[in-house]
DNA sequence: CACTTAAACGCAACATAGTTGCAAAACTAA
DNA sequence: TTAGTTTTGCAACTATGTTGCGTTTAAGTG
């Protein structure tokens, strides 16, 4: 088992997610933390983060990477398939805390799923 | 309504999605092109098609974009909302031809959708 | 505390997907 | 044929994400 040590930099990190938001983009955490850390750290911190099911990852509808706090996550088994919900306007996403029935494909193992839900959020709606 | 032009370059486009593939990356396309036509070129043919209806896109696991041939959306209004299987080991992602059931979100206006399972194709299994 | 070892970090350079502006070429319609 | 519009190629660019490597920081041990 991996220990994450909680550096000044991870815990930075951390504090970013427990602010409001629920997910976050790499790409705004890299503009967030410019002061404080060099980008690639961001990028490898996420990663430790995710390994030790702290946070998981996804992608948005534009093929960028955010980042959420796990609410059932363990090392190496992310059990989050909850879907995603990203604005059209705002551009921000929430994690949906639903159950989601994956389809079952003769012949396929299916180890994961991403359902991304795209429209309007109730600000911008 | 947009009348999509017949050319040399949109006919070995659309010729790519008869060969067998169900989805094709665009990173593909252009290698399998690069003696065709210029990347630029692919990247907004394919923009056409897909406004005009022949196909639509997705993003992968990893963010690169995917264009599959569409069995039922027409100008504007893409009512596509299959999910996609992408391989873990080959890469490969076909359109799965099933309904999948959106939940619904009080005060959000869904406009559309992405579902994208991963794991082993039948092949790689 | 001093020393050793491993993990974390910063920096610069890189790789690659995707975009933009502009001029040349191709096509359409009269 | 000519005029006007659309399409294409090319080069340059933007942006996300990655890698290698040397340095710093932290943890563990005697």
């Amino acid at each position: 088992m991996t220990v994450i040590r909680k550096t000044k930099s991870v815990k930075l990190l951390l504090k970013a997610f427990e602010e409001g938001h629920e997910a976050i983009s790499v790409v705004e955490l890299v503009q967030q933390l410019r002061d404080e850390m060099n980008k690639t750290t961001v990028y490898r911190i996420l990663e430790r983060l995710e390994n030790g099911g702290i946070v998981h990852s996804f992608m948005d509808k534009d093929g960028l990477k955010w980042y959420a706090k796990c609410g059932g996550c363990s090392e190496g088994h992310h059990t989050d398939k909850h879907p995603h919900f990203q604005c059209n306007d705002c551009g921000k996403i929430k994690c949906i805390e639903l159950e989601v029935s994956i389809p079952n494909l003769p012949n396929h193992k299916i180890q994961s799923s991403e359902l991304l839900l795209i429209g309007q959020c109730a600000e911008c709606n």
